[in-house]
DNA sequence: ATGGTGGAAGGTCCA
C-alpha cells in the first residue's frame, strides 16, 4: 500500500497538479491539508476519474480543511475539534483492512513563540497536548497519523538549528511537546526509519525564499507516524521534493511512504525522487 | 525591526 500526504494549500488552485502528482505516483490513498474549501465544494470528480472512489472531507471556507482520497474503501469516517478552535483541522478513517488513519493540519502557532502573549501559540500547544492524550490510553492497534504537523524536531529537520531556536515551529517547547505527543502514543517515524537523523531533511520551503532550492532554507513540517506493529511492513519512505518546483507549486512537498499490508505489495518509489543531498 | 510570497476573501487574515 502506497500512502501519501500533501499540504496542498487550496486543493482548487493546485487540482492540476494533485492529478500530476497522482498519475507520477500513484498512491493508493492521498491525505491533503489546507485544502480550503467547503465540502460540497470539493472537487470530488477529479479525483473519481483517476479512481479514487471513496472521500472522507471535512473543510471550511477559506481556510484550513482535510481530505483523505482513497482508492480504497473508507469506513467509520470522523473527526473531532481539537483545542476548540473550532477549526477543520483533523479527519479519521478505517482504511479496509483495519488501519486507522488520522489526518492531521495542526496549527501554525503565530510568529511569537510565547502562550501568555499569543493565543495561537498557545492554541497550537494545546492542540499537541490533547494529540499526546489521545492516543495515550487507546489498545495498541494498527493506525497511521499523517498530517503538517507544523513543528520540525530534529536540528537536522531545519536548514539552521541555532537561527531557528526562537522561531515558531522549531522551538525547545514545541519539540519538547513533538517528542512528548511520539512517544505517548508509542508512534514511529516512518520517515526517519529510512532516512537518518544525521541527514538534513525538509518537506516545506517557504515561499518568501525566491530561490528555494538554491537557497534550501527547509524545514521538515510534515510527518507521517506509525504505530509499532505496522513498522516492520513498512518498505520505504521519502519527501518527494519535485512537486515543490513545479508550477504554482504548494510551498510543502507531499511525503510517500510505502507498506506491505495484506495482499497489497508496495511499489518502491522511483529513484531520483528523494530529497536531500 | 522588517519584509519577503501566496491563497482566498472581499477592502484583510492566515500561513
Amino acid at each position: 500500500m502506497r500512502l501519501a500526504t500533501w499540504n496542498i494549500n487550496s486543493v482548487r488552485f493546485r487540482i492540476t497538479l494533485v492529478r500530476r502528482f497522482l498519475r507520477e505516483f500513484e498512491p493508493d490513498v492521498l491525505c491533503l491539508q489546507e485544502t480550503k474549501v467547503e465540502d460540497d465544494l470539493f472537487p470530488r470528480r477529479a479525483f473519481e476519474s483517476l479512481g479514487y472512489a471513496h472521500h472522507a472531507i471535512r473543510g471550511q471556507k477559506g481556510y484550513h480543511g482535510v481530505a483523505i482520497l482513497s482508492k480504497i474503501p473508507l469506513t467509520n469516517i470522523t473527526s473531532r475539534d481539537w483545542a476548540e478552535t473550532g477549526d477543520t483541522r483533523h479527519i479519521s478513517a478505517e482504511l479496509d483492512g483495519g488501519i486507522e488513519l488520522h489526518n492531521f493540519y495542526v496549527p501554525a502557532g503565530g510568529d511569537v513563540p510565547d502562550p501568555k502573549t499569543n493565543p495561537k501559540f498557545d492554541q497550537k500547544l494545546r492542540f499537541m497536548g490533547e494529540m499526546a492524550d489521545a492516543f495515550a490510553d487507546q489498545d495498541p492497534r494498527p493506525r497511521i497519523l499523517v498530517g503538517d504537523i507544523n513543528i520540525a524536531p530534529l536540528e537536522t529537520d531545519v536548514w539552521s538549528h541555532k537561527n531557528l531556536l526562537k522561531i515558531v515551529s522549531h522551538t525547545p517547547v514545541e519539540v519538547e511537546l513533538f517528542e512528548r505527543t511520539q512517544a505517548a502514543g508509542n508512534w514511529v517515524d516512518a520517515v526517519r526509519h529510512f532516512i537518518p537523523p544525521d541527514q538534513q531533511l525538509y518537506s516545506w520551503w517557504s515561499y518568501r525564499s525566491p530561490n528555494w532550492e538554491k537557497a534550501d532554507k527547509g524545514r521538515r513540517l510534515d510527518h507521517v507516524w506509525v504505530s509499532p506493529d505496522l513498522a516492520p511492513s513498512l518498505r520505504s519512505a521519502a519527501v518527494i521534493t519535485k512537486p515543490r518546483g513545479w508550477k504554482k507549486a504548494s510551498d510543502h512537498a507531499p511525503i510517500i511512504i510505502d507498506l506491505k499490508v495484506g495482499d497489497i505489495e508496495a511499489g518502491d518509489i522511483n529513484p531520483g525522487t528523494q530529497a536531500g543531498t
